[in-house]
DNA sequence: GCCGTTTTCGGCCCGACTGTTTTCAGTCG
């Protein structure tokens, strides 16, 4: 059993105990030792092997012990009775919007309902109006909540939500009246993919704007509507949910509405322990005495905190961290001071290799390493090596005009072959500057195979960079099943960076194991393997790197770039 | 069931919206 496996079995175990009636604190807890779990990148066989289950986050005696028998049977008996006393078939009826724990107990004791089948039915049939609590409207609105979720679509990667929520930013900031309009929610912590849009904004006037909200012609369907929160669906599913409240309380709603869930459960639990009640709306002192923020800064102040960056607000220990001083000097977009992963015209790319230098320039970059395909440069076995010369012709001739303010790297991204040889020979490689090495076929090996591929890939002499080491590719490959302890040490021992890569389909390293090999000591890079001019601005691997804690300090190509030069004469002469 | 700047026992976030209700429970974020 892993990680994951574990998370979901107590995911379970708090589904059933929520609609059981279980006391609320008891779930959350069982919720709280899941998520932790699920985030967790070390093996759980090896933290128990070494006796550290108690350090994990959420997780107590009962939880620890529990762990342990899973371990080593593969079964939990608390689980089995649990299952034996509420049908397992009821936890999915959780997923049906506008249904909870209670609603499913009273369908399941008062009217024997134990499958997602069984209680449309019901409700086609009217058969649940009469219960205690429901009528002909909460009737509808399960049916729509049941087509909801059965046809539920994916959740939405986070390019595609920032475009969607673009127009709908627009449109409110066109409305007399609004002061300001924002993206919040998982969108402003920059996850990968979203759930649904969240959208605040600032007003003294808002029943209008939500009444025009609703009447927009993109509007399938209209589930709430109030004076402070409105909540639409599109034709899709997605569903989008307004915000509002006046400017001079803008900032407690930006920072509610930002989350996440477990951040703000957190935070209003510490400002409790400060003598304060937190809400949306702003802050009440013990003698009733309202404190407004309208900036969201001001919330962290007010309970004697520093802003805590939205990307950090995960419950993974950001408010100890914020309480001791001690949060991260996180990473920016315009730290970077180097690509060190692109592609050209020369294999699958779309610019000229002056194209990439030139849009690299527009943002400020300060070097560039072109690292064509190997696999692509290489038109035929015995030209390859002619063609990579062209190209360090060009790259030689394209330097002497740069002069000596842009730095131009000549590399290769070459491909770690099944035995975990790289399809172009040392000679060659000891020809560039800068040898990027990835996975790119024979993904599914098993876990032992593949890592090992890795492993030799990582020991040789002329690799520098790790590109995209999982090989994930989203939405429809994870990554490889690597043994991730081992590839960091040997990246350790031999001093290779492990790439985050900033295509939104790769994000590979992802943001725990990014942290995990930050935290230790692990050198990073963050490329953006543009194959055109425009994709060097994108920004979702340092989106990555700050989800993960990382500081510029962790990055190579944040580094000055003669430093940068420095590591990779050093680093190969130190591997040989 | 977890956890400790108030605690080894007694706490464990807070408000908006809906639909059913004559005052509230359930769900959501």
């Amino acid at each position: 059993m892993n990680n994951a496996e574990l998370a979901d079995v107590f995911d379970r175990i708090a589904s059933l105990l929520e609609i059981k009636g279980e006391m609320a604190f008891k779930t959350l807890a069982y919720r709280r030792a899941a998520e932790s779990l699920r985030s967790m990148v070390e093996d759980i066989h090896s933290l128990r092997a070494s006796g550290r289950l108690d350090e994990i986050p959420g997780v107590g005696k009962a939880i620890a012990q529990k762990i342990e028998e899973l371990l080593d049977t593969g079964q939990l008996r608390y689980l089995n009775r649990l299952e034996e006393e509420v049908p397992p078939s009821l936890i999915e009826l959780l997923n049906i919007p506008d249904v909870g724990p209670k609603k499913v107990a009273l369908f399941w004791q008062r009217a024997g309902i134990t499958t997602l089948d069984a209680l449309e039915t019901a409700a086609r049939e009217g058969r649940l109006r009469d219960l205690p609590g429901m009528g002909p409207k909460s009737e509808i609105r399960l049916l729509e909540g049941i087509k909801a979720y059965r046809c539920s679509i994916r959740r939405v990667p986070l390019p595609v939500a920032r475009t969607l929520a673009r127009p709908w930013l627009k449109w409110l900031e066109s409305q007399p009246g609004v002061t300001q309009a924002q993206a919040a929610g998982s969108l402003r912590r920059w996850k990968p993919d979203i759930g649904d849009l969240d959208i605040v904004f600032a007003s003294d006037h808002p029943a209008p704007v939500m009444q025009g909200l609703t009447q927009k012609k993109e509007v399938h369907r209209v589930l709430a509507q109030g004076e402070y929160k409105s909540s639409i669906e599109l034709e899709d599913g997605l569903r989008l949910q307004f915000w509002c409240q006046p400017p001079e309380r803008f900032g407690s709603l930006l920072q509610f509405v930002t989350g996440s869930k477990a951040h703000n459960v957190r935070l209003r639990e510490f400002a409790q322990k400060v003598g304060f009640s937190l809400s949306e709306r702003g802050l009440l002192d013990r003698s009733g005495v309202e404190h407004l923020c309208a900036a969201e800064e001001d919330v962290y102040e007010k309970v004697g905190l520093p802003w805590i960056p939205p990307e950090l607000r995960e419950d993974r220990g950001e408010i100890q961290a914020a309480m001791q001083r001690r949060l991260p000097n996180l990473i920016r977009f315009e730290d970077l001071v180097a690509d060190l992963h692109l592609h050209t015209n020369w294999s699958d790319g779309e610019g000229s290799i002056e194209e990439m230098v030139s849009a690299a320039q527009q943002i400020g970059r300060r070097l560039l390493a072109v690292t064509d395909h190997s696999f692509l440069i290489k038109v035929d076995e015995g030209s390859s090596f002619d063609k990579l010369e062209r190209q360090r012709a060009e790259i030689e001739k394209l330097r002497s005009q740069l002069g000596g303010d842009f730095i131009l790297l000549h590399g290769a991204e070459v491909d770690i072959l099944s035995d975990g040889s790289l399809d172009l020979a040392d000679e060659v490689l000891q020809q560039l500057d800068i040898v990027v090495a990835s996975l790119h076929f024979g993904l599914n090996q098993p876990r032992q195979v593949i890592t090992n591929r890795l492993l030799n890939a990582i020991r040789n002499p002329y690799v520098d960079i790790i590109a995209h080491p999982s090989g994930r590719s989203l939405p429809d490959f994870e990554g490889a099943d690597l043994d991730w302890e081992a590839v960091f040490s040997a990246a350790r021992e031999y001093n290779v960076a492990l790439e985050i890569n900033s295509n939104p389909a790769h994000l590979d390293l992802d943001e725990a194991h990014a942290r995990r090999a930050a935290e230790q000591g692990l050198l990073l890079c963050i490329n953006s393997d543009s194959h055109a001019p425009r994709q060097l601005g994108r920004e979702y691997g340092v989106a990555v790197a700050r989800r993960a804690w990382i500081e510029p300090r962790q990055v190579l190509n944040a580094w000055p770039a003669d430093q940068i030069l420095e590591w990779l004469k050093n680093h190969r002469s130190r591997k040989r």
